[in-house]
DNA sequence: GCTTGACCTTCCAGTGGTGGGAAGCCTTAT
DNA sequence: ATAAGGCTTCCCACCACTGGAAGGTCAAGC
C-alpha cells in the first residue's frame, strides 16, 4: 500500500502519517523506488492512532495505548488507568469551557446588538 | 510602572506582556534606562486582553475587542456578533469534547481495569 | 520514445501562545 | 564594592501538525 490509499484508508492526511514515522509511532518498510511500503499491520496500527487520536489522546499516550496493544499480555489496568486520567482532564475542559459558555452567554444576552456604542460585553471586558 | 508591577495586576506573566507588545497589542513607552513604562490605560488594557483571553478569544479576536472598546463610537452590534461567532465555537467545542467524553466515559466503565489482558479500551480502538 | 500529470520523496519554515534560559545592563540594599 | 534581584534582547522548545519548494517515479496516452 502506497501512502495516498493508507491515508484515506486511516482518514489520516499523508503530511501526518509521514510525521508518525517521524517519531517513531510507524515504521513502514520501503519498496525499491524508496516509496513507503505499508502493510495491513500499518494500516491496522493507523486506524487505531487515528481514532485514539479522535478521542483526544495525545501523541504521547498512543504511543503508550499502541504499546499496550501489542503486548498480549498488558494488564486492562494500565489501559484503564490511561484512559481514566484522559477522562479527569476532559471533564476538567469540559468543566472551563462550561464556565467560559456561560460567562459569554450571559454577555451576549445583555447585549443589544445594535448601532448603539452600549456594549455590556466591552463594559464587562473593562471593568476593573 | 514596570513590567512584574503590571504583570501581577493584570495577571498576566511579563513574558506574556512582552510578547503582547511584539505583536503590536500594546505600546508602552520606554523609561531612560530602557524600561517598559506602562501607564495606567496601558495595564487596563492588559487587564482587558487578560479577561478576553480567559473568556478564549483569540489574540486577534482580542486586538478586534480591543479596537472596538477603544472605539467609542463603535456599535455594540459589532461586539456582539464577535462575541456570539466566539459563543458557536465554544458550543461546537463543548459538543465535540461531551462526545468524546461520553465515548470515553462508556470505555472505561466496561473495561475491568485488572491484571488480565482482556480491554474493551484496547479492542475499541482497534476493532477495524 | 516522449510528454503529461499524478504521485512520491526530503527538507525547511510556520502556526499560537507562551515557557525556559542565556547574556548582559540597571537598581537597590548592604 | 558587591550581591541580589529586576530588566533587556535574543533564540530555542513545545504540540501536532500544515504548507510549500524542489525533485524523483510511475502509468497512460500519443
Amino acid at each position: 500500500m502506497n501512502i495516498s490509499e493508507v491515508a484515506s484508508a486511516a482518514g489520516l492526511p499523508a503530511k501526518t502519517i509521514r510525521y508518525y514515522e517521524d517519531i517513531g509511532l510507524i515504521r513502514p518498510a520501503r519498496s525499491a523506488n524508496g516509496y513507503r511500503a505499508f502493510s495491513d499491520q500499518d494500516a491496522h496500527k493507523l486506524a487505531f492512532l487515528s481514532r485514539a487520536r479522535s478521542l483526544g489522546f495525545s501523541i504521547e499516550d498512543c504511543r503508550t495505548l499502541l504499546a499496550l496493544w501489542e503486548d498480549r499480555s498488558r494488564a486492562s489496568g494500565d489501559v484503564r488507568k490511561l484512559a481514566k486520567d484522559h477522562l479527569e482532564e476532559i471533564d476538567r475542559k469540559l468543566a472551563e469551557l462550561h464556565q467560559m459558555r456561560d460567562t459569554l452567554a450571559h454577555l451576549v444576552k445583555c447585549c443589544a446588538g445594535d448601532d448603539r456604542p452600549d456594549c455590556p460585553i466591552i463594559d464587562s471586558l473593562a471593568k476593573s
